[in-house]
RNA sequence: GGGGGAGUGGCGGAACUGGCAGACGCGCAUGACUUAGGAUCAUGUCUCUUACGAGGUAAGGGUUCGAGUCCCUUCUUCCCCA
């Protein structure tokens, strides 16, 4: 027997080698079709966790496989380095964002070459250095010139005693996460992409191969409804335009609301009303928008005083404002319909506003006065002047009858117009925040603005900072940073403002393709090779964000023109660029998330009120463990083993005890100063997601240095639904490993016998390429579970064969081969060495895919199912290409199908010959 | 609150268009070899039943010759908006 399987001795070999013969460099070459896939990139957070090892590592089996296919594949890495911890981290260890992000890509890349994947490094983009924010930038001035960049107003979280913005992550609950001081949603000046422009464009997803789910998630949250926009007027004569879906039921609009911060609230308001409005904004300021979408939530409103006219039947009707009406969606006012929407409903019925009914179910008598809820069905309108008796149907929108005929009314009539209406709103990219791209505008003395001209680019951020721990964006205090000059030299403002980090990755697939190109942010030679990305593979909790984004940044490249110069040198390759432009990636699968394995949970003490055995507690406190339970404690103590809201079940002396903290409990959570509320403890005890602070972090430099890196990759192809993720068992590499094990052992062990079994040769030549046929499969499927499951049973049969000899030198030299090149996607370095200790040439992961032969992998025989009722009662050996008519007497003759018919007649007889892998079947 | 998933042995999971549920692996059990075993090898492993057989994919209902898969109701749970 041969040396042990040591992958610590071949690992770091072969890296090298590859390394060293640039064996993964993706060079342009027409003559070769091309494969461009892309796995997320990381944000350089500093450590190299499991989950980037289960996005990464299958994303590069399929990028080899599809290189051993015959594709050119380019498959390239970067990092997300823009962002929010890189200045916490600045703030509470005194280290400047730059140098603390560098340092951590520096180790991060280190470790990802552990991976032993083909990433090309040669092309590495990092979005916070200068030559790649330098064009981030510049599509802002692009999308700027061409109207799709914009200054408007916007809620932000404003922090009074700070006087400064705060990131949404930076308010938990109403308040700043660090201080605990009080944060208000306040107006003010932002930057917006114009988003809605594609929207719907975007709603179009015929040209890509993307998971239903995502498609469908994207769909609702950009929320196209179709409608109309009605003008109603103040009683001083002033416009207030509304947006509804429900035209057909202007007649029952019985009062009208504004949101808080409508522009007119202020002149509606009469003297009376004066002081009860003011209080009211102000307490609206502090709700933020989610909860105030909220549909549970008791309805709160304020009557202005003032009155409106309904300009479909002159109707006057008072005007109110409500938190539940938002500025930012539609135009902020609406008219209230209470009789058929349920919100204006008990808004209605809580205030004792009048309801009138407007469409009438078919032989029904809905009223005003006696309804226990809105109607929002189907039926005939009513009181409703010449539209009286028209039907409404479900429908939304023109199909809808009744809204059809009442949009042309209004359109001819001048009152309306047909609107279409989104739920998705502008892109706000101005982020209050040092570690961000520059947004390159400068404010000039006279109020105008200019842009920062090209061979001024990038604006820099300043290195010499200091930061505050307030939040505040140290831009904002750094005079040689804002303090500029126009391009007529007068002093002027720089813009303090930096980008969502979002507008980073939203274009990096195209950097990676020239990383050093200075003349755009792309060469047109190397992306008409390359364009666009085939597969694109990373988290489903990117659906609605990053993945939209980046569809729209590929939709505003397309219509700039920045694509045109890319599509000349396609047409000069004889290559044809329609549609392939519409789209940034055309194919896209989602892995779901690792989790941490067992820890030990948070340990709490509670004191409460009991009912039965569970406790209402108010008063919680998180201490270290069970050593800090106070002498003579009485309340409920332990380990907390899961939480569902405000539930949490703690382990106490080995029983789960039930404690439901109370909205308005006393909170004390070790780290986080001040009063503590109940969700500081929910954001606190997230106790299943993986990341360093929980304190579960699997870390693969431990696994792969216990284990090799192939085992580790092995097991995450194996042991998990790739779509789903789930929990880590540390138990169960033991499999992977043993696989490897075996697999080394066999092969070193070298055939056994010079002329083997013909039967068993023809038997093991047939699994082969059955193996042959399920790998592939699950490679193309994203299954990587099952193609490792048939590699394992290929091996189940090899090895016992080759030992006792059945298996002679030149079909164990030929199966061998074939095995190790189904392997090497999955499992490189093992694969390269046992290829080498074979006699294979350099490199296997240069050699083709074994060809799948249907002929070879057909079973001779196969058994024939025979049920009755869908329940199998027998089976008989048959040939696989049975006919119908044949399997069919095969079954009715059989005794055993006979002695459950009982004598009588099969109702129906189906057959189903074998497919796919299955045996045939007759069930009668 | 809204949106999207997911519930299959002790565990991770498989079952591609409805067609023998539990592939593959972990764990466990029994035996073998060992000074030893967290090594290796062999066999077994959904439940009930002596057997014939019956039941079984969160719960309940439906469609079908046939349902883990499709439809309806309920429950649980995870993710995203945060």
């Amino acid at each position: 027997m041969s040396e042990k399987y040591n992958p610590q001795d071949i690992e770091h070999k072969w890296q090298e080698q590859w390394e060293a013969d640039k064996l993964y460099r993706a060079q342009v070459d027409w003559s070769k079709p091309k494969h461009y896939a892309v796995t997320m990139l990381p944000y350089p957070s500093g450590d190299l966790h499991i989950g980037h090892w289960f996005a990464m590592t299958p994303s590069d089996a399929r990028a080899r496989y599809m290189r051993m296919k015959g594709f050119n594949v380019l498959f390239p890495m970067g990092f997300d380095a823009f962002g929010l911890p890189a200045e916490n981290a600045a703030v509470q260890r005194n280290i400047h964002p730059a140098k603390w992000t560098h340092a951590n890509v520096e180790g991060m890349r280190g470790q990802m070459r552990s991976m032993g994947a083909m990433f090309d490094w040669e092309r590495e983009t990092v979005s916070c250095d200068p030559d790649y924010y330098r064009w981030t930038e510049w599509f802002f001035k692009q999308f700027y010139l061409n109207d799709l960049a914009y200054r408007g107003e916007a809620l932000v979280n404003w922090s009074p005693t700070l006087q400064t913005v705060l990131a949404n992550e930076q308010v938990i609950d109403g308040k700043d996460e660090r201080t605990g001081q009080p944060v208000i949603q306040k107006m003010m000046t932002q930057w917006f992409f114009r988003y809605t422009r594609y929207a719907d464009e975007m709603l179009d997803f015929s040209q890509i191969d993307w998971p239903e789910p995502i498609k469908i998630m994207q769909t609702n949250w950009i929320g196209r409804s179709e409608g109309a926009r009605v003008v109603f007027k103040s009683e001083q004569g002033d416009p207030i335009e509304i947006y509804t879906t429900r035209p057909d039921t202007l007649w029952g609009a019985t009062f009208m609301v504004l949101s808080p911060e409508h522009p007119l609230v202020e002149k509606m308001t009469t003297d009376a009303q004066r002081s009860a409005v003011e209080a009211y904004i102000q307490q609206a300021a502090s709700a933020t928008e989610i909860e105030r979408m909220s549909e549970d939530r008791e309805k709160t409103g304020v009557f202005t005083g003032g009155y409106a006219i309904n300009p479909v039947n002159q109707a006057r009707i008072p005007v109110w404002i409500a938190d539940y009406v938002l500025i930012t969606y539609g135009t902020g006012a609406i008219m209230a319909v209470p009789a058929h929407d349920q919100r204006d409903f008990e808004f209605a019925r809580k205030f004792g506003l009048k309801i009138q009914v407007v469409i009438q179910p078919e032989g029904g008598t809905l009223d005003g006065d006696t309804m226990a809820e809105a109607y929002p069905g189907v039926g005939y309108m009513i009181n409703s002047d010449l539209f009286d008796g028209t039907y409404a149907s479900e429908d939304k929108g023109r199909k809808n009858p009744a809204i059809n005929a009442v949009i042309d009314w209004l359109e001819e009539s001048g009152i309306g117009r047909e609107a279409i209406n989104y739920r998705l709103r502008d892109w706000l990219i101005s982020r209050q925040r040092y570690w961000g791209s520059p947004i390159p505008i400068i404010y000039r003395e006279d109020g105008t603005m200019e842009l920062v001209p090209d061979d001024q680019l990038p604006v820099l951020l300043p290195e010499d900072v200091d930061f505050m721990p307030t939040g505040r964006s140290p831009l904002t205090y750094h005079e040689p940073f804002f303090k500029t000059a126009d391009s007529e030299g007068k002093p002027a403002r720089r813009e303090t403002d930096t980008m969502d980090t979002f507008m980073c990755s939203s274009w990096y697939w195209y950097r990676y393709l020239s990383p050093g190109y200075d003349k755009g942010p792309f060469d047109p030679e190397d992306a008409a090779y390359w364009l666009p990305v085939d597969v694109y593979t990373g988290g489903a909790e990117h659906a609605t964000m990053h993945l939209l984004y980046s569809r729209w940044f590929t939709k505003a490249m397309r219509d700039l023109g920045m694509f045109d110069e890319t599509m000349e040198v396609m047409r000069d390759n004889d290559r044809d660029p329609a549609g392939l432009f519409d789209e940034p990636m055309l194919l896209l699968r989602n892995q779901g998330q690792v989790l941490g394995g067992e820890r030990p949970g948070d340990f709490i003490l509670a004191t409460g009120r009991y009912e039965g055995e569970k406790l209402f507690a108010d008063r919680v406190e998180v201490v270290g463990g069970p050593n800090d339970v106070p002498a003579g404690f009485d309340g409920v103590f332990g380990e907390i083993v899961k939480r569902t809201e405000n539930l949490l079940t703690v382990k106490m002396a080995g029983v789960n005890r039930v404690v439901e903290v109370v909205p308005e409990a006393q909170v004390s959570i070790p780290g986080i100063e001040g009063e503590n509320t109940v969700n500081q403890l929910k954001h606190h005890l997230e106790i299943q997601r993986m990341s360093k602070s929980k304190g579960n972090v699997i870390n693969p430099d431990e696994l792969v240095a216990e284990y090799g890196s192939d085992t580790v990759r092995a097991y995450l192809m194996f042991a998990f639904d790739w779509e789903k993720g789930g929990p880590w068992d540390p138990d169960g590499i033991r499999g992977p490993m043993r696989w490897l094990n075996e697999v080394w052992d066999m092969v070193m062990a070298g055939p056994q016998a010079e002329t083997g079994d013909p039967a068993s040769e023809r038997d093991i030549e047939r699994k082969v390429h059955q193996t042959i046929g399920r790998v592939s499969d699950g490679l193309e499927r994203f299954s990587w579970n099952t193609a490792i499951a048939a590699l394992m049973e290929l091996k189940n049969t090899l090895r016992p064969a080759a030992r006792e000899g059945k298996i002679g030198r030149e079909a164990w030299h030929e199966t061998m081969r074939t095995m190790l090149l189904l392997m090497a996607p999955f499992t490189p370095h093992i694969a390269e060495e046992l290829w080498a200790s074979i006699g294979g040439a350099y490199s296997i992961h240069q050699q083709p895919w074994p060809d799948y032969d249907a002929e070879k992998a057909k079973e001779e025989r196969v058994m024939l199912v025979m049920l009755v009722n869908g329940k199998p009662r027998g089976e008989t050996l048959v040939a696989p290409d049975i006919t119908e008519a044949e399997a069919v007497q095969m079954a009715l003759e059989s005794e055993v199908v006979r002695r459950f018919l009982n004598g009588g007649q099969p109702k129906k007889v189906i057959f189903v010959p074998a497919r796919g892998g299955q045996e045939p079947k007759v069930n009668v």
